[in-house]
Formats: C-alpha cells, sequence, structure tokens
DNA sequence: ACCTTTCGTTGGAACGTTCCAACAAGTATG
DNA sequence: CATACTTGTTGGAACGTTCCAACGAAAGGT
C-alpha cells in the first residue's frame, strides 16, 4: 500500500465537512464556525496532514519563495550576507531557496534556470559570475537583486553593495594616522570590486600627498595568492601593507612572517571584509568590515519592495564600511626612507 | 497587462499543435517528427518558456528535490560536507534546498516543516539540535539521512559519521610518536561527538601506558571557548594539546601565544576535522581531517537508495578520518617531568 | 405571512502539467 | 482487399489546492 499523503480531501470525510470547508478553515477564514474549526483541526493532526505547496502555488501563483545564489559557500563573506537576508524575507512570510554553482559558472546558469522552475518569486545574487546578456533577460523574467556588484546597470535590477572606494580609503587613513607612508597595496586581481578599491588607495595616497609611494601589486582574492604576490610587494619595502580582502591578508601576513619579519612591528597589514575568522585570536586582523548582515538586509528589503512593484526604477544602494582595528596594525617604525 | 508567464498551451497554438504534443516534444519523446520537434522548440525559446515545476511536481507527484538543512552556515565543516551532498544528488537529476536553522532551534523545526510542504522527497541533516521525537515523526514522513551523528537510532533513517573515537585514537598516537607524553585533551563539551573523541582520547592514551597522564579539560566547540578552557589546561603542564575541534584549536594556540609560550616548540597542538581554514598559512593546523565532502556524497547516495526503497533498513556508516600534519606540532622537547 | 439578510457551508472550475486512451492516416501482412 | 500494425497526433482526466458563486437554514424586518 503506497501510503500516500493526506490531502484536504481525506481530512473533510474525516471530519465530515466539504473540502472548501477544510480550506477555508485551515487558512484561517473567520467564517467557520467553532464546531467545524475544532474537528478540522483535529482531523489535520490526526492525518499528520500538511498542506501541498506545489498545489498550493500553482492555483495562487506565488510561490512565496525567493530564490538565493551564492557565489562560494565557503567565502564567510556571503554567509554573513545571506544572515541578513534570511532573517529579513522570514519576517515576511518568504522562504529562501539557496543554490550555489560551486566553481562552474555554467553550473551557476543551469541552477538558476531550475529556480526559475519552481516558480521563486525573486532572485537574490549573493555575487556572480554572470555574463550582461545573462543577467539582462533573468532580470526580464523575475525581480532579481545583486549584491556586492554595481558594476551592471540593468533596468529594473537593484544592487546593493559597500563603497569599496570609500572604504580602501579608510584602509588608508588609518596606516597614515599611525605613521606610515610606505604602504603598498596588494590588489585582488581583475574583477569590479578589486579595482574600485585599488582606486580607493590611489585616491587617499594622493590626497595625504604619498603618491610617490603608490605601489599596486598584483594579486588575488584567496589565501594563495596573497602569500604568492607577498614577495613582489615586500620588494618595495613597505612599513604596511593594504591587502584587497581578508583571506587574501591572511595568505600575506603568513608570507611576510616567512620572510622573517613580524607583524605589525616591522609591517602592518589591514585587511577587507570583516569576516568572523578575522576576528580568531589566532588571526586577529585589522580590517574595513562591510556591513555584512545589513548588506543582505538591504538586499532583501529592495527584493520585496520590487516583488510588489515590478517596475519601480533600479536601485543601486551604497552602504559604508568601518574600520575594525585589531592586532595587524601598529605605529610604522622609525623610518629610514 | 500582466505578462504572467507562457505555459505549454501557449506555446502550443504558437507552434500550431497540441499541447500534448508539446509536453511530448520537450520531454524528448522519439514519438515526435522532426517537423513538429523543431517547430515546437523554436517557439518555445521565442516564448521563452519555462516549465513550471509546480505543476509539474503535482501531476507526477515527485519533486525531484531533496531538502538540507545545515546547522550552522558559518562552520566551514558543514560547507564542505555540503560540497559533496550537491555534486552527488545533481549528477542523479535532483536539485538541493537549502536552509539552515540559524541559532534558534525552534526555527529549525519551521524550517523543516516549509521544506516539507514543498513535497521534497529526502531530507539531510548536516548535524542538527532535533529533539528524537521530531525526527521520528519527520523520518516517518520522509526518507531521511543524518550526517556527523551516530547517536540516534530510529527505523529508515541513516546515518553517516567519520570514527570519532578512531580520529582521536590517531591524533593520540601521532603525538605519543613525537615524544610527547603528558597530552591534555581540551573537550568539545556536553555533546556526542565531543564525548567520542574524548573516549578515544582516553582509550588510546591508556593503550600507549599513559593512563597516568590522562587530563580532560572541559571546554567548547568555538574559538572562544578554546581560548578560555586553555588556562586551565596549561596547568597540568603539558607539552601537547589535543582539542576537540579545529577551531577551538585556533582559540587554544592564541592563547597559548598568550602565555609567551610557542606552538609547537614549547606546546604542541593537534586539532580535529581538517576545515579549509586549518590548511591556511596564516593558521596551519596539525589536525585529523575528516573526509568531509565523501561524507556529504555517501549520505547523498544513501538518501538516493532511500527514496528508490524506502522501506530499506536504517544503515549506520562510518568513514575514518586521516591524520594531515602541519605546523602546530612538532618533537617534544625534553621532558622533565 | 412574506421578503431580505446573515451565517455556515458546498460544489465546481481553474491553475499548468503528464500521460493514457483514442484516433486518423499511412504501411505492411495475410 | 480486408486486417493488422505503425507513426504521429490529440482530447481529456487527474494531481491538490483556492476561491467564486450558489445554497439551505435560521434569523430579522416589514
Amino acid at each position: 500500500m503506497p501510503k500516500s499523503r493526506p490531502t484536504l480531501h481525506d481530512v473533510a470525510t474525516l471530519a465530515g465537512v466539504s473540502k472548501s470547508l477544510v480550506s477555508l478553515a485551515l487558512a484561517g477564514s473567520p467564517k467557520v464556525s467553532d464546531l467545524s474549526r475544532t474537528r478540522i483541526v483535529a482531523a489535520a493532526a490526526e492525518l499528520g496532514y500538511r498542506p501541498n505547496a506545489a498545489a498550493r502555488s500553482l492555483k495562487v501563483r506565488r510561490s512565496q519563495t525567493i530564490g538565493v545564489l551564492i557565489l562560494d559557500l565557503h567565502n564567510p563573506v556571503f554567509a554573513e550576507i545571506l544572515d541578513g537576508v534570511q532573517t529579513e524575507v522570514r519576517q515576511h512570510g518568504f522562504s529562501t531557496m539557496l543554490i550555489s554553482g560551486g566553481i562552474d559558472p555554467a553550473l551557476e546558469q543551469a541552477e538558476i534556470d531550475t529556480l526559475l522552475k519552481f516558480q521563486i518569486e525573486g532572485l537574490i545574487l549573493i555575487a556572480h559570475r554572470l555574463p550582461a546578456t545573462v543577467l539582462r533577460t533573468v532580470a526580464a523574467d523575475v525581480p532579481t537583486v545583486v549584491v556586492t556588484r554595481d558594476d551592471i546597470d540593468i533596468p529594473h535590477m537593484d544592487t546593493v553593495s559597500n563603497d569599496d572606494v570609500e572604504g580602501a580609503r579608510m584602509a588608508v587613513d588609518h596606516l597614515v594616522a599611525l605613521g606610515h607612508n610606505r604602504i603598498v597595496h596588494l590588489s585582488g586581481g581583475d574583477n569590479p570590486v578589486s579595482h574600485a578599491r585599488a582606486d580607493g588607495y590611489r585616491y587617499a595616497m594622493t590626497d595625504h600627498g604619498l603618491a610617490e609611494f603608490i605601489q599596486v601589486v598584483p594579486g588575488g582574492l584567496t589565501d594563495a595568492a596573497g602569500f604568492a604576490a607577498t614577495g613582489e610587494a615586500l620588494g618595495h619595502r613597505p612599513t604596511a601593507l593594504f591587502v584587497a580582502n581578508d583571506v587574501a591578508a591572511m595568505g600575506a601576513i603568513a608570507a611576510i612572517e616567512n620572510a622573517n619579519l613580524r607583524v605589525p612591528e616591522d609591517i602592518s597589514v589591514i585587511g577587507y571584509d570583516g569576516i568572523r575568522i578575522g576576528g580568531m585570536r589566532r588571526v586577529n586582523l585589522t580590517t574595513i568590515a562591510q556591513p555584512l548582515a545589513e548588506l543582505g538586509r538591504r538586499a532583501a528589503q529592495h527584493m520585496l519592495r520590487r516583488i510588489s512593484d515590478r517596475e519601480s526604477p533600479a536601485q543601486h544602494e551604497h552602504l559604508s564600511a568601518s574600520l575594525v582595528i585589531r592586532g595587524t596594525t601598529g605605529p610604522a617604525k622609525a623610518t629610514n626612507s
């Protein structure tokens, strides 16, 4: 006997009423008599009835679910943004369906497709590697919000990101205030976010009259990339390093210590992102912290607005980051430039 | 004009055929003439048709989706297990719907409920904090597999976990081979996994004739807990510390360095789990690595089997961990016990 | 006494699929 | 030349829900 799930109809016959009334009662309609209501609730409980969301959303044409694409589940940055998304959408009765493409951008697209098949009402992209054309068709199909990137302007697609230029400025300001001037930037490679951070570095250095010390060493956003690029950076004899993100900064510190220099006594290091492990005592990294959860919350809010008004104009929101001083930055040594 | 999604019927009229034929064609049936097929495909593309998964699963009574609960998205352990789950289920044409309860166990249950409403075909719990009663009803409702815990025995519910007792043994063996005997265990608190690891420690110490040195200091599974408990551990003048998990081990190392001792020169430290950041050069932690992705893969395999045969007896699989030697363990100092 | 209103309840249509039974038209078999 | 089978196609029922129109019964108004 295939013990298939009990349906509305099963509950109805057990309670001795019509399926319509059961539907009404379970939806909490006031038009149901107390007698019927209790009988229905009892019957539902007895059968272990669970409404079929597929049937419901088929009829109602709303799934009450929003899809979330996470670029990389391993990068703590994204998990923390997701926290914000989840708390916000839950408060409004939505569920989330998460996917993450893994390494393969093609998979990313395929996964978005499954998401769309499930009739999600909106799509939040927590970073992504999609070409603009794909993005455009997706955004035309379903309300879409992008987090951490603001380099694409597509009608009806909102973006929420931190102001990387401003954040980079703060990093430089902090180091300058500690007396550093030989500040080298270890960049995050060829992507919009990294470019913005490098720009912020250059502007700030110039503003502090340190244009002559500007040095941008090409790197990447991973531990290994940070480690590898540090050799070249040290060639410029810096007293401080501003690294494009926290993870790479951790790699850089390891490389510095490998070279028999101490952090922060010999070289100060500051990262960017504000990931939680940066706060672990073993790491203790000074950083520019993005308001990660807030980023997610705002994205969710834009999403909810857009769901109720699909045609509202695209909004691009910037949140500002903040300096978190921990143990990897300190006063500059008496410089012998 | 509410531009609602195109349906099978829309495609059919555009292509000048019946909706049944469209359904057939899109499902790749060989009974469709080439002419019709190309016309249908063209029409579908023109309209941007996307099948409605809700309608499909309503009719077919299969959602091709399995639900995954992740205890804590921030703990890298779980993300890495998830990798394994995803690659495996994808190969079999399933999608995953992820949820994570966050801090609140009650939320965990509510989220599982939404998952069930979506007619998921199976549920994989990557760690959890559910009471056995809840677990029992869920497992009766839908095929269920639990990863990283094996302490519960519920009919038709599989578990996949690493052998924590064995893993703990390996940690002790490694330290003993390096000449340590004053080995203190910093436990992970009152939960099944931590108990098993502590037991393994005790057995191994006894087997090595070091019963007199057995010291289990109560701790926890977080960075802060590791940091805090280390003070007491140092009171026992250990030459090595076996910490219940990697994250706590990182906390412990920080505390040791705070006390002006060096790792591994003065005290060796070994963790447990094999999280990726442990391999970052800044951290460089020796550890007992669980086969995390494999854990996930096996869980998915059990799931797929159980979906096709719901009544198959519960299986409890143990995978063995492996020692990963990095920079936080070294030879014992000439001991003056 | 009748008409109207309210209250609680009900059947049935619809949502977008899948898939079975049926069928028309051609092709092979006796 | 009738019969059978193949090939490509089709209408319609079903999945479990929501919600509208309609209903009978009881109550209210005249």
